[in-house]
DNA sequence: AGCACGCCGACT
DNA sequence: GTCGGCGTGCTC
């Protein structure tokens, strides 16, 4: 029998396509874009065929043949193929890396049952197609502006929705998304969000919205079968509309006609381990590649954005009241913590505010970014302090359940009843956590009912919800929380946030520390509610403690003044070459000794040179040792992206060639240097 | 990255 | 005597 070659693509860190032979007979070849089992070294894998071919340059006794075509299900486009083309490139990996990990795990078995399942089930479900939108609310007119602008859009026309908390901004992209769909009956829509759990309501508001269209949603908390079923939906064109968070970027959408990014200023957006690839950023480019329009929202947008927004390339479209109902922005006030001495972290006036609150029935939120009851405990005879045996990190003191734990390794200890360097029995908790706030105010308000939301109080499966749905229910009367409560929740009793140690963000190394401050502070300002203001209330109150109160970054927080803000920041990095001035990628190496980390990098940094690229100096990480890896960085930078595109293509194959042990990465884009 | 082969230490 | 530690070699 005729054969070909089938050019596969699969998901190993090599950076080569295998050929393999196919017995068919001319034109019944199989198609690019379609899945293959192959045998690879001593085992069976699913690879991505990305060419076919009649010839082969490898050697005929080291070809062997594919297994399987997965024929039943149709072949990813072109334009997917371009896209996770573009992202390999772009971040310097294998195109199999990039490609197939974006995938169904059901699809990349040996057997396809669960494909086959799939298939037959959403055969049977008869997918309605009726775009009609419900229940449009009327928009004010910075609303309908925004809307019409999105809506109307033809071509790549990126835009950067910019409102406040409350703004409604989620409208817009609601109508953006019914114009759309009114055009083209069969378009399919993709919204990102950074953590779905986060904005229940939001799949809630589509499936309102637009009854008569099948909605899928994409995110890590789905089984493998649900995942199979709504990739499958989407990949079929059934879903129209498809939520989900940064790994559906790369979901396969053939009638894709508007990608909607909200929160883009989110770092969730930006995956952290493995393919460091950025959602925003490869969303941008995929519908500059399909040529559609692309809304970016956010109350704080991230620098790059606004950059862009300024110069032009993306339309600014604002949002500067807030529509939901007459509410106003919440007031913003500082509480001087040099003159307003805290005791147990809690300054009068912030005490004064919360036991106003309770006493009208009001609920607060206390907002302090750190786990555990202390960050460190110290002897305080002989100076000793609880560091991680394993990390360049302290252990933190867990009160509650009488360990020390390291937040980077998890190795936990109980608490030592006595100094082991002098054998002092003084041993004191340094700095605050939520469990000390916890107990502090426990004591101060015996009667007032305090929760705790942090990771360690809602471990368990479920439980974050269910302490969330107790302060719904009005059953809180102060919520102590961290990051956890800071995004997406809408308390609607909720009249007073105070926000307990900002400080430390301030004085940070990373230049992106006071751009993520300012975010993370209105976000967690905006979760003060609008209901209680209807009721001629007085309006929701944000306190924050600093010693820095005349710090222009908390200014400006307080004149909800981020435009200045953003402005300063970018003729900051404008001044000292920095992002969005400046593109950075970042090589980062790990060994058991620091010094072979940075002997490799020596290595890598001698291994080639370029004009217009900047090749710093190797440094070890800030942290330099997590679970007894040592690990240092080298930071190389460019004015120029494309420049540092092709230098980082020749220098990655370069470094592939030095055959180290040393295990190393390449970040492009790094959002923590 | 897997995965198997291969060659040296502490266990039933 | 074996189970298993991880070095290293290979992947069309």
């Amino acid at each position: 029998m005729a054969h070909c070659i089938l050019r596969i693509a699969l998901d190993t860190p090599l950076n080569a396509v295998f050929d393999y032979r196919w017995a068919c007979e001319p034109g019944q070849e199989p198609l690019v874009g379609q899945l293959a089992l192959v045998p690879f070294a001593r085992r069976e894998v699913v690879g991505l065929i990305v060419a076919i071919a009649q010839e082969s340059e490898v050697a005929e006794d080291k070809l062997k043949d594919a297994l399987a075509v997965r024929s039943q299900l149709a072949p990813l486009s072109a334009q997917w193929l371009a896209l996770a083309g573009f992202a390999a490139d772009y971040y310097q990996r294998p195109l199999g890396e990039v490609a197939l990990p974006g995938l169904p795990k059901n699809l990349r078995v040996l057997t396809t049952v669960a494909l086959d399942r799939a298939i037959k089930k959403l055969g049977k479900l008869e997918a309605p197609h009726d775009p009609t939108p419900a229940g449009m609310p009327v928009l004010n007119p910075a609303q309908q502006a925004a809307a019409d602008c999105i809506g109307s859009a033809t071509g790549f026309q990126p835009a950067l929705l910019y409102g406040v908390t409350g703004s409604g901004k989620t409208e817009v992209y609601l109508q953006a998304c019914a114009q759309v769909l009114a055009r083209d009956p069969a378009a399919q829509i993709l919204i990102l969000v950074p953590e779905i759990n986060l904005t229940p309501q939001l799949e809630g508001n589509i499936r309102a919205r637009f009854p008569g269209l099948m909605l899928a949603t994409l995110h890590s908390s789905l089984s493998e079968g649900e995942r199979m079923l709504h990739w499958l939906a989407a990949h079929e064109g059934k879903a129209r509309i498809v939520l989900g968070t940064r790994l559906s970027i790369l979901a396969s959408l053939p009638r894709l006609q508007l990608i909607v990014i909200d929160e883009e200023h989110d770092p969730s957006y930006k995956q952290q381990e493995g393919l460091r690839y950025s959602a925003r950023d490869l969303a941008v480019w995929r519908a500059w590649q399909l040529r559609i329009p692309i809304v970016l929202g956010s109350a704080t947008p991230s620098l790059e954005s606004w950059h862009h927004a300024q110069s032009g390339r993306y339309r600014l479209l604002e949002l500067r009241e807030r529509a939901v109902q007459q509410a106003v922005l919440p007031t913003v006030k500082l509480i001087d913590l040099e003159r307003d001495k805290p005791r147990d972290g809690l300054s009068a006036n912030l005490l004064a505010a919360l036991r106003q609150r309770m006493a009208r029935g009001e609920q607060s939120l206390l907002f302090l970014n750190r786990r555990g009851y202390a960050p460190v405990i110290c002897c305080e005879s002989c100076g000793w302090v609880s560091e991680c045996k394993r990390c360049t990190a302290h252990m933190v003191l867990h009160r509650p359940e009488h360990r020390l734990r390291c937040h980077h390794c998890s190795l936990e200890l109980r608490i030592p009843r006595h100094c082991p360097d002098c054998g002092n029995v003084d041993l004191q908790p340094v700095g605050r956590g939520t469990q000390r706030i916890e107990e502090a105010l426990q004591q101060m308000f015996p009667e007032a009912r305090i929760l705790r939301i942090d990771a360690d109080s809602t471990r368990r499966k479920g439980s974050a919800q269910q302490a969330f749905d107790t302060v719904h229910r009005g059953e809180v009367d102060i919520l102590i929380g961290t990051q956890m409560v800071a995004k997406g929740h809408d308390f609607k009793k909720l009249t007073l946030v105070g926000i307990l140690n900002p400080d430390a963000a301030l004085f940070s190394q990373d230049y992106r520390a006071s751009e993520r401050l300012f975010a993370q502070l209105m976000q967690v300002a905006g979760r003060a509610g609008r209901a209680a203001q209807k009721e001629g209330g007085s309006p929701s109150e944000v306190l924050i403690q600093t010693r820095y109160a005349r710090h222009p970054l908390y200014g400006a927080v307080v004149a909800h003044d981020f435009d200045h803000f953003a402005s300063a920041l970018l003729a900051e990095r404008a001044q000292a070459d920095l992002p969005p001035y400046l593109f950075q990628a970042l090589l980062r190496a790990e060994a058991a000794e620091l010094a072979v980390a940075l002997d490799f990098l020596r290595a890598a940094r001698a291994c080639t040179a370029h004009e217009g690229i900047t090749v710093n100096e190797p440094i070890p990480m800030s942290m330099t040792r997590v679970h007894n890896v040592e690990r240092a960085q080298l930071l190389v930078e460019s004015a120029s992206r494309p420049a540092l595109q092709a230098f980082l293509k020749e220098w990655t194959a370069a470094l592939r060639a030095l055959k180290t042990r040393v295990k190393w990465s390449l970040e492009v884009d790094p959002l923590d240097i």
